[in-house]
RNA sequence: GGGGGAAUUCCCGAGCGGCCAAAGGGGGCAGACUGUAAAUCUGUUGUCAACGACUUCGGUGGUUCGAAUCCACCUUCCCCCA
């Protein structure tokens, strides 16, 4: 670490972060986030462990893959087991075992994922708890109060992640009560200096209206920010526009991190355009499913065609997995619908995706990711 | 030896004169999955030169305009009595 430590760190917000290097041929920044439970390096993936585990994988094996910070959701825990249970465990970290940093949504995803079970308005949102049915009122302050109760280290505001396609009008008014509810989420944290407060910014699919959100978003100061209501069934190309109509008005000195992505070519086209931090449920989702990532694209494991395959889900790939286990054999367990199988597909994903950024991370340092992407999809078969 | 019941498309199992290439499961095959209500969901599953045709419901023969469905015999299996 080059930084100078003049100042007391005590005025330094608990996550910040540290540019390496920005790669000549792309303009991606390389670099590190510092949290209270240990550094990032950046472009990350970050894997998705929901309901306070990352399905299927325990905190060794997530070490193991170098996996170096994880999701969890306020929503879901909020609902069960309740914040309060977590809180007397001693916190999200003691109650699951996992010692490096976590970063919770704030429920505004569910917002989303769960329309069907709530309504929206300026206080808040109504739910309609997806377990028993039971109402509950999810506010910024709320949000954050449960945050606060689970100890993550980077906490998100409670935004509106709005369907696409949207109108207009209806964008321009979800992402200003969005900028409205990140304000109160600001006055409701109680612990900035022990957890770290992103804002998200919104804004659909429209040029302007995300500029004027990244605008809203970053005039207050917080030690990061997200980029939220991107992935969500829009087409790939509209998405890149949107980060680069967006990106160039974050503070280059914070992290910015894509949420909900994702995909390999989304991973890299992101790291392109100046994203730190990614997050994404597809290597734990498709895994559990019956498909692989690999090098030369998905592969549906559970296809007849890989019944006598004796090769590595991927032949490139150095993990656990494929260092041990057979095409053959993991199709074989996921037809008997054997866990095992499900464990072996999700670890392969979510190492491929690291070994990605790491790759990534590479490719920045050597001033040629231009030149990776190409490579890579040309194999993957983009 | 006597009495009763059953045989359906890969499997289980509906159907009991036309609306049946035959419900529903299972299995098979294929696809989807992007801040996780997902070990889930969707499509497909007799054959073909395929908006039509052909072959299927244990076997053979019959009844009928028409049969998986009714009748006769045969074969196999199951149950009860001896």
């Amino acid at each position: 670490m080059t930084r100078l430590d003049t100042d007391s760190t005590d005025n330094r917000p608990p996550v910040w972060y540290e540019p390496l290097h920005v790669c000549k041929q792309s303009g991606a920044r390389l670099g590190r986030v510092h949290t209270p439970r240990g550094v990032i390096d950046t472009p990350q993936f970050m894997p998705v462990g929901t309901q306070a585990t990352v399905k299927g994988m325990s905190p060794e094996e997530l070490k193991e893959m170098g996996a170096q910070i994880i999701l969890s959701n306020t929503y879901h825990l909020w609902m069960r087991p309740g914040s309060d249970i977590v809180r007397e465990a001693g916190g999200l970290h003691k109650f699951m075992n996992w010692d490096r940093p976590i970063l919770t949504d704030s429920g505004g995803f569910q917002v989303f994922s769960l329309s069907d079970a709530r309504k929206i308005h300026e206080e808040g949102v109504h739910f309609k708890s997806h377990i028993d049915g039971s109402r509950h009122i999810l506010t910024p302050e709320k949000s954050i109060e449960v945050q606060n109760d689970l100890g993550s280290d980077i906490i998100m505001a409670f935004d509106e992640c709005i369907p696409y396609p949207a109108t207009e009008e209806y964008t321009r008014n979800s992402l200003e009560r969005t900028t409205r509810w990140l304000e109160r989420c600001i006055k409701q944290h109680q612990r900035p200096h022990e957890q770290a407060l992103f804002g998200i910014i919104q804004g659909g699919t429209y040029a302007h209206l995300r500029q004027a959100s990244a605008r809203a978003i970053t005039a207050f100061d917080l030690p990061g920010y997200a980029i939220g209501g991107l992935s969500v069934g829009e087409p790939g190309p509209e998405m890149y526009t949107m980060l680069e109509a967006t990106v160039p008005l974050m503070p280059a000195g914070k992290p910015r991190y894509l949420m909900g992505v994702g995909t390999p070519d989304y991973l890299i086209e992101g790291s392109i355009r100046g994203i730190d931090l990614f997050d994404c449920v597809l290597p734990t989702r498709i895994g559990r499913n019956g498909t692989a990532l690999t090098s030369k694209g998905r592969l549906i494991v559970r296809d007849a065609r890989s019944a006598r395959d004796f090769r590595p889900l991927d032949e490139t790939c150095d993990c656990y997995v494929c260092r041990n286990y057979s095409r053959a054999y993991i199709r074989h367990l996921i037809k008997a619908d054997e866990m095992f199988g499900l464990r072996l597909t999700s670890y392969h994903n979510i190492y491929f995706l690291l070994n990605l950024m790491r790759r990534v991370r590479q490719a920045i340092a050597e001033d040629r990711l231009l030149t990776f992407r190409d490579e890579f999809f040309a194999e993957f078969g983009y």
